[in-house]
DNA sequence: TCAAAAGTGTTAAGTTTACACCCATGA
DNA sequence: TCATGGGTGTAAACTTAACACTTTTGA
């Protein structure tokens, strides 16, 4: 009875894409597929997904991100969805893009290469499919709107970091260079990131203290 | 031939649902449906409408907007996808919400009463269904975000304005009183706004100057 | 004449920015 | 011993916040 109150309406494919970010080799990359698949064989597209019956959108973001990386338990957020009719050339389809912020040491890498995926510089992407540029854009933005807030950015780095680190990190978050001296006042201020008293050697003779964010 | 990459995925009803901010005796107020339709009829919830072939998802919003407002060339913005498998219960629906900012002098009131719909203070809004009320929540958010570092507050006010109207609206939309002088200061110092010549005599017995926003 | 909303500046506190040199180490 | 990245403080500029009284007018 319920069931048929929507009867008249279409039904669409509905489908997620995912904005994976990695800081590597000091810079911001996405995971992005060569695509050895059609439609659009041969070009890069993001990773992405069609919703199933049983699982709600969100879900379908993770569980195309495990089936890319391995890895669950990530932070995610959602960028909007996309509903132009002519997004997809072959289909309509309705899109749901994701980004998803990832540490570069935990990701499987079989499975990436299996993918035909690559970490790319966020500032050396190759043109993508479909709106995936639009996508990868929102993402940016929103990324960056809410790294002035709120303390997303350690999701990107591994347990332990430099304060060098963090910053180019930030640097290539915000687009801009940032004063060591007034980042490193700043970070001084943060209650939740405590210095160990372990030295990283690996990038300087002298060494530079590793530092930790405090869990809650 | 390309159509039949996706052939083995399921297809959803896409639904958008519109979060209706208007400013109204000096409060925020939401333009929410007393459902007088299945299902839940009796209900209180956004207006809402299914996405159709022929529209993109933003084309969808619009077109809903306009039919419950009369209204078009609205300031809307995309609030997000919602995509629980049980947000709708009567058969799996993924709504993608807009919110949509008006003057509420121009809207078309015969349309708003032919649907029942009511003006609500926002604070005292009443329980509205499926997941309506956390899109308002995450609208709210968001305008507030924007509002800080966007001028979309305008499109909430008629063409000339007082500054103590617009102090009164951004009160409601950031939820906070906010001091006068600081408040008309800053004003004072945004080249997008200029005095009018005429006074407002409907809120004191002094008369208030009415301001108005330069179009660009 | 008085009630009610409009209008108007100054100061202190806090935040942000700019800026340059010494340190420790391994090769 | 020197090249390399790590580490450190201060002062000026700017922004934000706190604060109270006078003006105008119609009833």
């Amino acid at each position: 009875m319920e069931k048929n109150f929507y009867i008249n309406h279409p039904k669409f494919y509905v489908a997620v894409d995912c904005i994976i970010f990695g800081f590597k080799e000091q810079k911001l990359h996405l995971l992005l597929l060569k695509r050895n698949f059609e439609p659009a064989m041969g070009q890069w597209s993001l990773m992405g997904g069609f919703v199933q019956v049983g699982e709600s959108v969100d879900d379908a973001a993770k569980r195309v991100l495990k089936e890319l990386t391995g890895l669950e338990r990530v932070y995610m957020e959602q960028v909007g969805a996309f509903g132009d009719i002519e997004r997809d050339p072959g289909e309509r389809v309705v899109s749901v893009a994701y980004y998803a912020l990832l540490n570069i040491d935990d990701y499987d890498k079989n499975l990436v290469h299996r993918h035909n995926a690559y970490w790319t510089d966020i500032n050396n992407l190759p043109p993508l499919i479909f709106d995936h540029d639009e996508m990868v854009a929102k993402a940016r933005n929103i990324m960056k709107q809410k790294a002035v807030n709120e303390d997303i950015g350690f999701n990107l780095l591994p347990e332990q970091f430099t304060l060098t680190q963090l910053q180019t990190l930030y640097e290539g978050i915000f687009g801009e260079t940032l004063d060591k001296r007034n980042f490193r006042k700043r970070v001084a201020g943060m209650p939740f990131i405590e210095q160990t008293d372990e030295i990283d050697k690996s990038s300087s003779r002298r060494g530079a203290r590793l530092y930790r964010v405090v869990k809650k």
